[in-house]
DNA sequence: TCAAAAGTATACTAGTACTATAGACTTTAT
DNA sequence: ATAAAGTCTATAGTACTAGTATACTTTTGA
């Protein structure tokens, strides 16, 4: 039940493209610069990004002072959509799939007790998935700052 | 965030293990039996098989009339400890696992957004899988087939 | 007692996915 | 014009997946 490392990287990346930045700064950012802070090969993060630009999650400037930005608000990119785009269905096997269902060769798909149970973690994990926006993440990440008392 | 056909085939091959069999007839069955019904290659199943026996959730008995039957009673045997057995842990980010933690490399471990998130579906898969028993299984099986009105 | 049924154990393999790396190209600001 | 930045495609090493293959051991029963 893994993310692979295309996922995580993009998703974390997303998420600092998602940081609140101070007003009236343009919030074009760098493939360098999220490479350096997340520590991220920066030619494998350069693809993982122009396949989320190409799904339409980002959009980018090209020459100098250029760099990547969310295409929408934060609030309106969930990490489902991410997530899909970089690692495929969320359920964990494709006879549950909403967005792409195929068969999965069990003798009778109707009554098939795994089956029934995968749908519900696939339900599950699609539950927070498609409900968290990179919004949320930041709010969430500030408050366990807060929390913390750090920074 | 995928179930390997591994898992797949080893949770179908317990759940089929779990079945209520006739009483006064030992629960023994063969390899060659699960693998015709749920259609698995039967030389793979074995392998499966005998995984699930060395991490002591299947017993066997060798020789004619043998076969394998479940070492603990079905309302004791949780897909969880199935899935962990064949597809390793629940958590779909290392920093998240419970059961077997490693940290993940991302510069701070507290305050990543994205382990918080995928903590929440760490927790909401171990949730459903640690709590479904085959037995579980199998009664939610039959009451399916009574609504369809099935056999 | 010995053959057949059944599980045990390990090695091997073809294909695919993962995790990058490399290099040549295009666009844009200055 | 040049350097900064993204675009695009190819390639490579490694690990994983989904099996096959083969030789063995244990047990039953004719």
């Amino acid at each position: 039940m893994r993310l692979s490392k295309r996922g995580e990287y993009g998703l974390r990346a997303m998420i600092v493209l998602a940081e609140p930045v101070d007003k009236n700064s343009m919030p074009v950012v760098q493939i360098k610069e999220i490479a350096q802070r997340e520590q991220i090969s920066a030619k494998f993060l350069e693809q993982i990004l122009l396949a989320l630009k190409n799904a339409g999650l980002l959009h980018s400037k090209m020459g100098v002072g250029g760099g990547y930005y969310l295409a929408r608000s934060p609030r309106e990119i969930t990490l489902g959509q991410i997530f899909r785009v970089l690692d495929g269905p969320v359920a964990p096997i494709k006879c549950v799939s909403q967005m792409s269902y195929e068969p999965c060769g069990c003798p009778d798909e109707q009554t098939c007790g795994l089956r029934l149970v995968m749908g519900d973690v696939r339900n599950a994990i699609a539950d927070i998935l498609d409900n968290t926006s990179l919004a949320d993440v930041n709010k969430r990440q500030i408050s366990v700052r807060k929390k913390l008392g750090i920074k």
